[in-house]
DNA sequence: CCTCAAAATGATAATTATTACTATTATTGT
DNA sequence: ACAATAATAGTAATAATTATCATTTTGAGG
């Protein structure tokens, strides 16, 4: 993997947006500084980015793929109202892997839980 | 919601396919019963069966949204090899509602988890 | 510090999954 | 049987993502 300007760039920016943006979302955040990076590009490289284990991609959410700058073991939970993100942290429920291999046989390499639910500021709002 | 054909058959078929169809894979199963259906009926009816609670909707095992018949609490595992669907048992991970509620106080409504990794099947075969 | 192969890019076309639209048909309460 | 309402088939439209490809950038070796 070679060095790219615009990958440094996405992945600087991916840190600098904690709300677990899209792809779009961050498209549209980058070119504010660099107007000549292209959609594909970013696509390109968060999918690299995560290959790599550079960043994580967040999918089940809401059908379109979320991308997190943190890497370490943790959950998220998405309001079905305001389509904000939060981190779950990873002690809700740790070690699941050995779980579903002690059960089920099933080797996992990786897992993803997405909680759903209306967060405390649309729950204020209503 | 009104009696309709289709929905009964889309319903009968999803219970008849135990491997967590797609809707187009759903679909190309009920053309054999019945030819007239069309794509958009199934998709209308699983969603509105979902909602209503009457299967449940798998997302973010690969990008693309697959069904359930068993409307219990189960989680599932995806082999990313051959893309073959299994339930997992509830048990594994019980109450992870609550769990989240008292660490975060974000009321779940919600959530899945899903589990990624090679099958027992392909395991062998490589 | 040149050269060149490999990798990355921008721009856009293509694909895939899903939803929207609309004229027609089926269902159901009266 | 009638009318109101919901559902359907068929297709167009949309949204998200990936593929393509000509051009540019990177980095290792002479």
């Amino acid at each position: 993997m070679k060095y790219s300007r615009q990958r440094e760039l996405i992945l600087k920016s991916l840190r600098e947006n904690c709300i677990h943006p899209t792809a779009e979302q961050l498209y549209d955040f980058i070119l504010q500084e660099e107007p000549t990076v292209s959609l594909a590009t970013v696509y390109r490289n968060l999918n690299l980015l995560a290959e790599n284990g550079m960043v994580k991609k967040i999918e089940g959410l809401d059908g379109t793929a979320h991308f997190d700058h943190q890497t370490h073991d943790h959950y998220h939970f998405i309001c079905t109202r305001c389509g904000q993100v939060f981190d779950v942290p990873y002690d809700i429920a740790p070690d699941l892997e050995t779980a579903v291999e002690k059960q089920t046989g099933l080797k996992v390499t990786s897992y993803d839980i997405a909680f759903r639910g209306i967060c405390q500021n649309c729950r204020k709002i209503n």
